[in-house]
This record gives C-alpha cells, structure tokens and sequence, in this order.
RNA sequence: GUCACCUUCGUCUAGUGGUUAGGACACCGGGUUUUCAUCCCGGCAACGGGGGUUCAAUUCCCCCAGGUGAUGCCA
C-alpha cells in the first residue's frame, strides 16, 4: 500500500519554524518513497481561528518551495481538507462512540472546569461517566449543552510500535481521564478529528512532534473503538532554543516569515532544517531538494532534541548564496534595497546597472540578503559625516593624512581606464616613496569613498561610484581633515 | 505531583561489543588578500553518574540524576 502523509496545521497563528521542519519531513517521506503529501488545515478551534494565519500557511510553503498532492487549494479524493467543512463527520462518530458505549455525555460547566484547573485540581473527576439518563435529563432540561467525553478504561495498558521510538507503552490509567470528544459547540477536538480524518484520509504514517507522544496512547484507543487500524507513527525529535526551552520569541525569529523578512533563502532553511533530527552519513552537509527528495529515510531520524543553530544557518544562507548567479542575487536583493529607501520602485536604470555590477563584489560578503543594504549604503545614498578616527590609520599622524588622500585622489583619476593590478602597483610605489605601507595609503581612500574600514574591493567601489563622486568624497575628507586639526 | 520520552565535543550529528570516537557550525591560531569577507591549512573540544553482563563496554541490561513534554470544551 502506497505512503499518505499529511501536514495538519491549526490557522491559529504564524506558520512555526518548527512546524515547517514537521511538513517538509513528511513531505520527504512521501517523495522518497512515491507516495503522496496531503495539506489538512485542523481548524476546529474557533476562538483563535485566524483568517491571516490560513493565508500565512500558503504564502510560506509557496516560498518554500513543497507542493502537496492534495488539500484544500488543490483538491483531492478525500475532501473537504479543511475541518471545519467536516463537522457533521466527527458528530457522528461520536455519536457512535456513544452507542458502543465508548463515549457520553458529560454537562459540566467549562469556567467550573476551567477553575477547578487552576486550584490545582489533577485531572477530571468522571461524575458523569455513570450518571443515570434520568438525572442527566435534568441538564438538558436546564438548557445545558452536552459535551461528549471518551471513557478511557481503567485497566490495562496501550501499546503502540513508533517509527522512531520503538515501542511505546502506556498503562491505561495514565493516559488522560475522559477526555473530551466533541465540544459544546458541536466542534471535534483535535482527539476526536486528528483520528477520524487520518484514518478516512488513508493516512499510513504520522509524522508529527514529540509532544504528541503522551496523548499517543489515547488516539490507540480510539482507533480500537472506532474499529479501526491505527497507522505507524513517528514521533520527531523537538526543536530547542539555546537554552534547552522549547524554541520562542526571546531565541530569535521562529515564524517562517520572519527567516523571510531577514533574507534567508528557501533552499538554505530546508538544508537547514533537513539537518535537524536527521542525518545521512557522516560526512555531508549539503543537501538540495532533490538530494533530501532521494535521500530521506525514516530509519535515520533520530531521538533526542535539536537545538536549533542560528549560525549554523548562516552558514548554510551565505553558501547559498554565493553559489547563485549575479543575476540571481540581483533580483532577490531588489525588495530588500527598497525597503531600506536606498532605491525607487521599480528602480531607475541608473540603479539598475550600479547593482549589477555591484552584485560579484558583495556577494561573498552577504550571509543573508539583507546585508545588501549596508554593503551597497556607499553608493547608493550620499555620505555627510565621516569619522575622523577612522581617517586616520594607526600611528599614523593625523597632519599627514590629508597629503596621503591628495596623492591617493592623483592616482585614482583614470581608474575607469587602468586595470586593478595597475592601479595597485600605483599605490605600491606611492607608499614606497612616502615610506608608507600600503595599508596607510588606502584606508584613507577607502573611508573617505565608502564611508566605513570595511567595504567591497577598493578599486572597483569606486569605478562603481564614479570617479567624480569618490574625487568629491576625497575632497570632503581633505577639508574635514584640515579642520579638525 | 503524576506519567511519558530523551541523554556522544558549546551546537547539529556519525559511529562500533575491541576505533587515535569521525564530520560540520561556532571558537582559537596560521596562510592568501588593498579593508572586510571568501578561500586554504591547523588546533581546541564529547560518550551524564553508578551498578551489572562480558576477556572487553560509548555501544547490551538495570538504577539514579538531569532535561524536555503531557496532564485543556488548544492544537
């Protein structure tokens, strides 16, 4: 029988980084295996449905680059992909429940509940469980609408097979006392939904967290109420932040579209996350889709917890990045230039032309795309300010520098025409006679042009500028110099 | 509290009943270089603790400790 895998978000809120390593892993075992990836959207929790969320889930996976075989855009033998379409679904298999006797109906006010909880009251005290019809006609009378609650048995124990843990076994008692099935509002809950969907879905494995693992048991049982064949899990290691604490705000960006926003590339966040709880061998790190397509195999999951690197990433980001073409790393970079203000929308020619030629200097330079910005602020915005400290190499006196940048200025005039090795060999010679090193002689220059000690390629900063305007800018310094002295 | 799961360098991980326990990121040092970056070379650094089993345990078993998770009319 053919692999069906499914990624379940709930619309509650920004797709989670670690929710995306959670789907592209299912989305990998369907593709190594020729199966297929399913999108559902577990939208059963109607107080923090969020409409900007749903379209957040498809936003991020079309940036990210996975496509699934079916869901709600798409379409497919088992719809309606959404839950809140299937409501009428779960009613009756609760109701089902209820007439084997595996469920019932259970009247208590959910603010009693919700109090009882934080008193500190361990688990749900059954007083319904065995309540007469009689005196629960009492409640119906009074208006109260039922919730339907499963009877967890109070012997025994469930067992079930996980592709990465092996067996799991769950004394019955300790699974969760009579939880509830279908809410007040007529709504599953995601108990009740997550089984009778995978299992009409033909879901075959269940990739999802470990946190799934303690409420394992308590989808066993249903299976075995509902009369059906559980399918294989495979509980995934967790995602942590630095320090040991389920990954949040306070580690850094965990929304896929934050990694966006900061310019991470797609290719280098699925490397990234393929990493995180799998491995291949010992010795590769890169992997494309297509390698992770492949290559990807349950069997190398592993078991404990991942600490999720944002250096490492980095890493992966600026690899990627200076492996794409000049013409690739033009065009991604463009909206990032323009949110900065440092270019017009759509860019003017001129823009255009300083970028693509700017491109082969910065990108080795770039571990993420917005670090375009700044790499490229010299010549696309004009400079005011300088700082004098920096003007001014080390031991180097202060009075000497402005003749040093008058020489430098000399030997910059035909720069457009004079190949770099030239234009260095120019510079050797100067430093020689002013009995300089070299270094003395350029940084001058290069804060003067760019504005800071750290910048592209000297010699092709300022063809990139235009002569005139790094003329200009060595003038600036020259009389910014003579003041301050 | 109870229950469940986890435990190899700081981090991601490979690995085997006998290995100098391997790789990558980070870090440190060196080289290339007009700065920064890239690139290259080198270095640092780990089997949580205690019991077993065994000729031999990082590897198999048990216990402990620590970590995380669940304990919702959230998912």
């Amino acid at each position: 029988m053919s692999i069906r895998v499914r990624y379940a978000p709930s619309p509650t809120g920004l797709q989670h980084i670690g929710g995306l390593r959670t789907a592209l892993f299912n989305y990998l075992l369907a593709k190594s295996s020729g199966g297929s990836f399913i999108l559902r959207i577990e939208d059963t929790d109607r107080e923090r449905f969020d409409e900007r969320s749903l379209q957040d889930i498809y936003d991020t996976f079309r940036w990210f680059g996975i496509q699934w075989d079916e869901g709600p855009d798409v379409g497919g033998p088992f719809g309606p992909y959404v839950q809140s379409e299937r409501v009428t679904r779960y009613q009756e298999f609760a109701l089902q429940l209820m007439g084997s006797g595996f469920a019932y109906e259970a009247f208590d006010s959910a603010d009693d509940l919700r109090e009882a909880r934080e008193d500190g009251k361990q688990g749900y005290d059954p007083v319904f469980r065995d309540m007469p019809e009689s005196e629960k006609q009492r409640y119906r009378d009074q208006g109260v609408q039922p919730v339907i609650r499963f009877r967890t048995p109070d012997e025994g124990t469930t067992v079930f097979e996980d592709a990465v843990l092996g067996r799991v076994k769950r004394k019955n008692r300790d699974i969760v006392t009579d939880p509830v099935l279908l809410k007040s509002d007529g709504f599953p809950t995601y108990h009740l939904a997550v089984v009778v969907d995978d299992h009409h879905m033909e879901i075959s494995h269940v990739l999802r967290g470990q946190e799934w693992v303690p409420t394992t048991g308590l989808h066993v049982l249903l299976y075995e109420a509902l009369g059906w064949e559980p399918p294989t899990f495979c509980h995934l290691p967790m995602v942590l932040g630095k320090d040991g604490q389920k990954l949040s705000k306070r580690h850094g960006a965990t929304s896929v579209v934050e990694f966006r926003n900061a310019g991470y590339l797609p290719e280098a966040v699925m490397n990234y996350l393929s990493r995180l709880g799998w491995s291949y061998d010992d010795s590769r790190e890169f992997f494309s889709r297509n390698d992770l397509e492949t290559l990807f195999d349950v069997a190398k999951l592993s078991k404990s917890p991942a600490v999720f690197d944002y250096r490492k990433l980095d890493w992966f980001n600026g690899s990627y990045i200076r492996e794409k073409s000049d013409a690739e790393i033009h065009d991604l970079i463009l909206p990032f230039l323009l949110r900065e203000g440092l270019i017009s929308d759509p860019p003017e020619t001129g823009q255009q032309s300083t970028i693509r030629t700017a491109v082969p200097l910065i990108k080795e330079r770039m571990r993420v795309l917005s670090d375009a910005p700044d790499l490229l602020r010299f010549v696309l915005a004009d400079i005011s300010e300088w700082n004098v400290d920096e003007l001014v190499p080390k031991k180097t006196p202060a009075a000497d520098v402005p003749w040093y940048l008058e020489r430098a200025k000399e030997l910059i005039r035909d720069a457009d025409a004079v190949p770099d090795e030239v234009l260095e060999e120019r510079f050797r010679a100067t430093a020689t006679e002013l009995g300089v090193k070299l270094g003395n002689l350029l940084m001058p220059l290069r804060v003067a042009v760019t504005g800071s000690t750290a910048s592209p390629p000297l010699f092709g900063a300022i063809r990139l500028l235009g002569i005139e305007t790094s003329i200009a800018r060595v003038d600036a310094c020259i009389t910014l110099l003579n003041n301050s002295t």
